[in-house]
DNA sequence: CACGTATATACCTTTTAGAGTATACAATGC
DNA sequence: GCATTGTATACTCTAAAAGGTATATACGTG
């Protein structure tokens, strides 16, 4: 598992990482509250932790977990360039249509079908 | 595949999405440009086509396609609440200790450790 | 030390996504 | 009608991710 989009690609995984943005949790915590078994849980833990999304500190048995931003500043960046495409939402198509890339309509009879 | 965070797991898609940003591409232009095997194109078309990531004009044999904004805004939003964790960046794993939820440390000798 | 709790890991199985290859289908131009 | 271009689809194969179950490890307490 290489991207971090693959690692939120599973429900769980973003499930849990939505839980930690409102404080740190113990393994048993989120289990708990995905109703979710434990080795499972624990198992996307490890998958989290490795690719950076979160950090553990070790409370006597339990593990506590916290959200680290890197990753997912990741994602945002993607994201980024695609903003400006849906903030005019509405007319965002439109406006694209408009625009007419490279694939400007080559000779033909019919004309764009519209 | 039902997720959008699914659909954008896959490089070559997200690359064809990043192309497309710019202007509406034909099948073949998309292949040159990503250097990928033309079945593999159209499949992945059809996987964001179906997902409503992009949807397409016929021109003669060619097939347009072009960026839809719905899904990519559900990504948005998920993103959304993590937003207010890295705009701090450099500090924000800081107030976030500070901050501790449910997972105060119980009763014990060894507090946190560090 | 024996026991309970908390978490991690190992092993096995099922499922599915993606690649590759070949082929079908559609439109065009001669 | 036939060849060519552009795109979609069908089929097969492989890899890998996720779940389930069992077990290991670590800590704390009596």
């Amino acid at each position: 598992m290489e991207s971090v989009f693959e690692i939120i690609a599973e429900p769980t995984r973003r499930a849990m990482l939505s839980l930690l943005v409102s404080s740190q949790l113990s393994v048993g915590e989120i289990e708990r509250q995905l109703r979710v078994p434990q080795p499972t849980v624990s198992k996307h833990l490890r998958v989290l932790r490795e690719a950076g999304f979160v950090e553990s500190t070790v409370d006597a048995q339990r593990r506590l977990y916290r959200l680290k931003p890197e990753p997912l500043e990741e994602v945002e960046a993607w994201l980024a360039p695609f903003r400006r495409f849906w903030s005019a939402h509405v007319d965002a198509l439109e406006r694209h249509l408009d625009r007419m890339g490279p694939s400007a309509p080559p000779k033909r009879k019919t004309r764009r079908k519209r």
